[in-house]
DNA sequence: CTTCATGCAAATTTTTTGCATATCT
DNA sequence: AGATATGCAAAAAATTTGCATGAAG
């Protein structure tokens, strides 16, 4: 078989027709999924597959820098095709997910700012839970965010 | 009884002992601990004491914002009394869980960007993965950190 | 041909829920 | 009194594991 294998190759981890398949699905995407929803459209290609296999391939490529997993306040995890660290912003009223990239200086600084510690990190998840655009314009009245040490009241 | 029951009463959530206590234990020991931790160490006062009542325990104080919850790369979520968002730094090697305090202006900084997007955010989680000071020390050869878009080779 | 991934089934872990009763305001 | 939290038991959700077999390097 032929699929878009070559990344699993080149991290020198074994190939399997289950874990070259989930690999696509995240890396043609481009966006985040649940381990069911990856089943679910793996089987569609590979009637056999089952959840836990859908898991120890995660696992896999998420060894191998391939794959990132992120935990939100709620529900299932995420995974998607490694990139830049990214926010994940979940919306508490509709529930999407956004991913926006975010300005690398940001990220930066903030990768800085755990290194004072003497924290060497090799993944960075920044999570936030709030209303998105959409939202917003319902809600007619609403306001506040999060409030930072330091402000002015 | 007159345990630290204020807050509750400010925010105006009914207060009960079982509420109480939960508060106290996390405002009293300024650190995270999960469910369970809270649960085993509340049954020490109130016997009768459920995990099912610490979870409703817990989502009442979050709703009122007198309680973080956290979700980590692994394990249970873990809860503490709120401050101003700071970063959680989860060791790979032992495991612990650090918290240190974030610098004000890289958290308004990543604010700042995620509102550029028009997201109004309520709470923010900083999650990283990797080594800390004392582990790094004792592995020796290792290297390697997140690498960020932009950056040079 | 040896090592490791998969399928299948079952177990674990973490969190949530229904309902009768007790407690708070 | 009226609204809501708790205890208890059971269920749901998410993820992990054991083991025999099959596929990959």
């Amino acid at each position: 078989m032929r699929i878009s294998e070559k990344p699993l190759k080149e991290k020198g981890i074994r190939v399997t027709p289950q874990r070259a398949h989930v690999w696509r699905l995240l890396a043609e995407s481009g966006t985040h999924m649940s381990a069911q929803e990856i089943w679910e459209r793996t089987r569609e290609v590979l009637p056999g597959m089952e959840l836990s296999t859908v898991y120890r391939a995660l696992e896999a490529l998420r060894e191998a820098n391939l794959v990132v997993e992120s935990h939100l306040p709620e529900g299932p995890a995420l995974f998607e095709a490694h990139v830049s660290p990214h926010p994940h912003l979940v919306c508490e009223r509709c529930g999407e997910v956004f991913h926006p990239e975010a300005s690398p200086e940001i990220i930066r600084g903030l990768l800085a700012a755990l290194a004072v510690g003497g924290f060497e990190v090799h993944e960075l998840h920044v999570v936030a839970r709030g209303l998105c655009p959409g939202c917003l314009g319902d809600e007619g009245g609403k306001r506040g965010g999060v409030r930072v040490e330091g402000e002015r009241g």
